[in-house]
DNA sequence: AAGCTGACAGCAG
DNA sequence: CCTGCTGCCAGCT
């Protein structure tokens, strides 16, 4: 696609995440060929809340399955809430089963 | 124009 | 094994 900078690529990705799956900075930033910006992700992420149409970032956890960035959504409960109101159970701000709720984008999305 | 920021990730101690 | 530190890179002030 035609991305005119490098946060509407993260915002595509992300949007491309179904509900009920999850993935992880790391897996966006190596899908995008910067593997190393992996904070950039994270940053682009915390944009994302001014972005239209909004990016389901909930569905972006850490390598660890962790809601690292909860406290952005403005309500620290939000993001799990969204999570497992889409069927991805969370205890204690963790990712449960993460492995099998995990969305590969290179794999899954394949460009 | 220059430096700072940041919801990570990986290696080192 | 666990805690801490640096690297990374594009966007923003």
């Amino acid at each position: 696609m035609e991305n005119d900078s490098f946060y509407e690529k993260v915002y595509w990705v992300v949007r491309q995440i179904p509900a009920g799956r999850v993935t992880s900075y790391g897996a966006i930033a190596g899908f995008l060929g910067t593997k190393g910006s992996s904070r950039m992700v994270g940053y682009a992420m915390g944009n994302s809340v001014k972005v239209f149409p909004p990016v389901p970032a909930h569905r972006v956890v850490n390598r660890i399955g962790l809601l690292t960035g909860k406290q952005r959504f403005g309500s620290p409960h939000l993001m799990q809430q969204l999570l497992e109101s889409e069927g991805v159970l969370v205890d204690d701000d963790q990712v449960q089963n993460f492995k099998t709720v995990f969305w590969d984008p290179a794999q899954e999305l394949e460009i």
